[in-house]
DNA sequence: CGGTTTCTTGATCAACGTCAATATGAGTGG
DNA sequence: CCACTCATATTGACGTTGATCAAGAAACCG
């Protein structure tokens, strides 16, 4: 089997199930692509001609709307796919990538990723299954920030990146790759002002530590606390 | 071909491009069940045993978080599939699914949806559109909510809400089923004091008008421009 | 007709955004 | 290596949106 970009492509959850043959031949149809840090692979609004398998750095997915304000929808992990707005039915990328660190993604053309949907239907099954969870989690996130408190939510945010990229340190739980108080801001629905003093805040009482881009979760069960009933 | 229920099935987006025996097949797989108005089809956290199509009515999923706090979803209207959670990998119901009005549906249990949809790739692929469009909108009202003011929110919130079901009357458009306040405010992340307030201002100054329950949209025109350049 | 749900409206208040000023570090070119 | 610049972060003062609290009115329903 194919190991491309030196990451396993079988852990890849959308090809999971899919024999090696087909595989292969599917990733014989990728190409792949960089992206330097701050740099985007697509745009919002660009005609979406092509989906996308991070391999290796760190991707934002962000939304502006019209006056300016942006959001963030996803952080993407390698591994996990993104860009699919064609294969799924819109004609332009709902949103920007960018990539927070150097990054590079395996790239296919969007009607080749829905051939291959039709002739495997356990990949559309997987792809089924990936989607499903990201809209639970769409909503989820829409449920807290329609009801709950900035620090909630903030406290979730980390509570997320944590899981989805947790690097142990001496002292605790490094996240894995540099986040602004801007970043969190726009996940949460706030402004950086706010996330700065909810940080400060937690950085006094010992929940976290930071510099620069670098949190470290000192106490994430005294967080979880803040996450759920609101101590 | 069947018409069950009244409804003509050809007409569902999910089932299109579906060969009529393969139609007849998976409708034979159905059964048919009513929730009268403010009965629930499922509730939050209930086992997902099956996914449904609604026939006739008007549905709406509904979230509650931990401190009872509700969240609308999504409002079904007929045609539309919902509940589709275990074919999407969860195990559980993420939300209540509440009739608003009596309501009908076709219901498939989960294994038998999942292996129609192995089976006829056209069908996963119109299940993964459909539910792209979803995700796509549940990341736009995250935006909303993050970003934007009540009153725009709500402006969007009716101009949907006319979309999906719109009734013309004589004098402007009527949302076709009945919409409390408290909806509106669980679906825009407010509270019905406040929703309330902004409708009585607009009927006012005569951009809708409307009783219990009822919402005419006197003035869509500019309801539209309250909910993109905030006028 | 009494009870219940829905809706309205006022008064008050706090969360959080806005505005403003400054600090700190990181990168860059001379 | 240092000066300069830019992006990021901190912190205070202040204002506004919209929630909360409270009370009552209106419509519907058995």
């Amino acid at each position: 089997m194919d190991n491309r970009g030196g990451f396993d492509l079988r852990r890849v959850l959308l090809f999971r199930g899919l024999n090696g043959c087909d595989l292969t031949a599917l990733l014989a149809k990728a190409r792949q692509e960089a992206a330097v840090r701050g740099s985007t692979f697509f745009n919002e609004c660009d005609d979406a001609l092509h989906c996308r398998l991070l391999v290796a750095g760190r991707i934002k997915l962000v939304q502006t709307s019209t006056d300016g304000n942006q959001v963030v929808t996803r952080f993407v992990a390698p591994g996990e796919m993104f860009g699919w707005a064609q294969v799924l039915g819109a004609s332009v990328y709902p949103g920007s990538a960018e990539a927070m660190v150097d990054s590079v993604a395996l790239t296919w053309d969007a009607a080749s990723m829905r051939s291959a949907l039709a002739a495997h239907p356990v990949l559309a099954l997987n792809a089924l299954e990936l989607l499903g969870a990201r809209l639970r989690e769409a909503q989820d996130r829409l449920r807290e920030v329609a009801t709950e408190r900035v620090e909630r939510r903030v406290a979730r945010a980390l509570l997320r990146l944590a899981r989805q990229s947790a690097r142990p340190t001496g002292e605790g739980v490094e996240i894995g790759f540099p986040v602004t108080r801007q970043d969190l801001a726009e996940t949460t629905g706030a402004t950086l002002h706010t996330v700065s003093r909810i940080l400060a805040a937690w950085e006094h009482s010992g929940i976290l530590a930071g510099s620069r881009q670098r949190i470290v979760l000192l106490h994430p069960g005294r967080l979880e606390t803040l996450a759920e009933d609101g101590g």
